[in-house]
DNA sequence: GTACCGTCCTTTACAGCGTAAAGACCGACG
DNA sequence: CGTCGGTCTTTACGCTGTAAAGGACGGTAC
């Protein structure tokens, strides 16, 4: 059960700590990731982690700024594609860490990866033509988008809710009739919420051309 | 300290309940919502909560469901006007309870008053000529946008961040100048984020037209 | 009246949490 | 060899959600 890391002493390190602790939120969520269960999974006790990383908070503070790593950065000539794979990048990433972005609510202070990468993208924003002003309201509105809309996704159930299952066994039997015409024509007539995502997306984009000088 | 509310045997209901919690998390947030504190806010022991709510978790889904009766329904005859209304209430109730949009993520299943909202709206832009999928589309871009822009809202820190007092103190000092473009010609000149949010809303809000039949 | 019962609340207890404090080990250096 | 500094372990405290059991009350039946 402890093969595949050393475990013994002067074996920590902050990197082998953030990764573990990713692997850990990744398989059972943000609240299987215990100091103790780290420790476990580092073949080392809990309180050794505490010789790293100041205290849980930091820790976390670490995990969110790496996540930023993940996402690709805009690029290419065309800032729309550019911007475009950006954002269904940042979903996919969102989506793999679904942890991520609870995290995001609680961090107020932006890491340096986080801030190299914003940094970044205002950098090919404002080489496509926008203002500081519009190229900082673009990178807030598609992330606006691309959060609210994972934190959707996230919300979606695996089975169908007992509203769902109310409305496909005896239809009528709700007192919501637009959330059942919702429901059998268009949930149930094939169309897949996470491919919305990409219909919003270039709907947002075309807007965003109007903020350009 | 305990004048205000009875305590005594019989006072507890579950509306008593999940009010006295909302209030709880509101002023010290979803951390200090602990069943023991709920239970000393209401005059009793923390047990005896139980025996009106299932446990946390359903407490935690009754609450996140009130937060929808608080946003304001959209109305009138022109659609643009009557979901702006509702974005701009939804962003207000959300700002006024910050643990809510921590909530969404981890409930999956929607209470009946969520669902009574949902199911206004999707009616309400089927009446102005949306088609059952265009309506729940509209209705989802518009959440993810006021989601994720509460989101980035929660997130500002109160007090400048090191980086934003570096790029004051001494300009350029920073790896990130772009950035400090921004802070410098964005931030500095007066420009407030949460005015931001009116500025993305009509642009979304003008793309869900072409999503009208 | 008084015995009973069901409901509401309290008490006690347990495993787990983050983490402060202090002890134990171990390689390196004088 | 002795001692030091860093790394890890041990122990402990107050907090959490909640299972289990006990106690107190009100209403009903005799």
């Amino acid at each position: 059960m402890d093969q595949g890391h050393p475990g013994g002493r002067g074996s920590l390190t902050v990197g082998r700590i953030v990764e573990e602790a990713t692997a850990l939120a990744d398989e059972g969520g943000l609240a299987a990731l215990s100091m103790r269960a780290l420790g476990r999974r580092l073949g080392v006790e809990g309180m050794a982690v505490y010789h790293h990383v100041a205290n849980k908070e930091a820790l976390l503070d670490a995990l969110t700024d790496e996540v930023f790593r993940e996402i690709a950065l805009p690029a290419g000539e065309d800032w729309r594609t550019g911007l475009r794979a950006r954002s269904v990048s940042e979903r996919l990433v969102l989506r793999r860490h679904p942890w991520a972005i609870g995290l995001v609510e609680t961090r107020t202070a932006p890491g340096p990866t986080t801030l190299g990468h914003q940094d970044h993208v205002i950098g090919y924003l404002r080489g496509a033509g926008f203002s500081p002003r519009a190229a900082a309201q673009v990178l807030a509105f598609l992330d606006a988008y691309v959060y609210g809309f994972v934190l959707q996704e996230l919300a979606l159930p695996a089975d169908p809710t007992p509203v769902v299952r109310a409305v496909r066994e005896r239809p009528g039997s709700t007192p919501f009739p637009h959330l059942e015409a919702v429901i059998t024509e268009v949930v149930d007539a094939g169309y897949d919420f996470a491919d919305e995502f990409e219909v919003g997306l270039d709907l947002l984009l075309d807007a965003m051309g109007a903020l350009r000088g």
